[in-house]
DNA sequence: CTGTATCCTCTTGGATACTG
DNA sequence: CAGTATCCAAGAGGATACAG
């Protein structure tokens, strides 16, 4: 009965820091793509311009190297000829994955949602 | 044995539009604290404002329309004086907290990461 | 209270060309 | 192959003032 008691507008203090924390990782032009294509192992610079085709350079290795200082990817050097660079997740960015497979789900269900009313 | 199949460079086809599909609705500034502030029940507009200190009215209506017309909150004028607005997460709405809590979590763990390498 | 309209700044990302 | 440098356009977001 008594169960109106969503009355109290002083909101419950969430933790919008941590939210923000991640969503500045996240956020980012491409970022997203880069940890997803990289949840399946490591993958070289120019796997991951095909792998995400409309990405320049210039940004896809501005992101490598933001995700990289915060310790969400690691960047190895392959000693081979023509020398290439492998990019991998690190445990940490590993972490990520759950949250962008919740983010796809959400995904699907928007666009289905989406679908269904444009009939 | 032979677990290091992981030679396969042809990328598995991941789903990257069902991710950006989302992104695009938690990318917009305080989108994500819309929610998250909404979570718990209905909020109105000056009460998103307090909750959400530096946000200018603009911005926030705006958001607010868009994730109204993306179906992920509804949009309630109260019949009171002086005139109040109700907003509220729909189901579908609803169904971006368990991504956003997957993003919170995440969002510890890189702060306590963050803070464990700056000693 | 709940927005909208303007203006303005600053960041972001793309294209292109060039280096190791 | 793996980037970096430069230039550029577009858009997002903040401040302020005003309206219903």
């Amino acid at each position: 009965m008594g169960l109106k008691v969503r009355k109290n507008r002083s909101a419950p203090p969430p933790e919008p820091c941590a939210l923000t924390e991640c969503m500045a990782v996240i956020s980012g032009a491409w970022a997203p793509n880069v940890i997803w294509h990289l949840r399946a192992g490591p993958r070289r610079f120019s796997e991951l311009r095909t792998d995400i085709p409309p990405v320049s350079a210039k940004v896809l290795s501005q992101r490598l190297k933001e995700l990289e200082a915060r310790g969400v990817l690691s960047r190895t050097i392959q000693p081979t000829s023509p020398p290439s660079v492998e990019y991998a997740l690190t445990p940490l960015g590993e972490g990520l994955v759950p949250a962008l497979e919740a983010i796809v789900a959400v995904g699907h269900r928007l666009k289905a949602a989406h679908a269904a009313e444009r009939v």
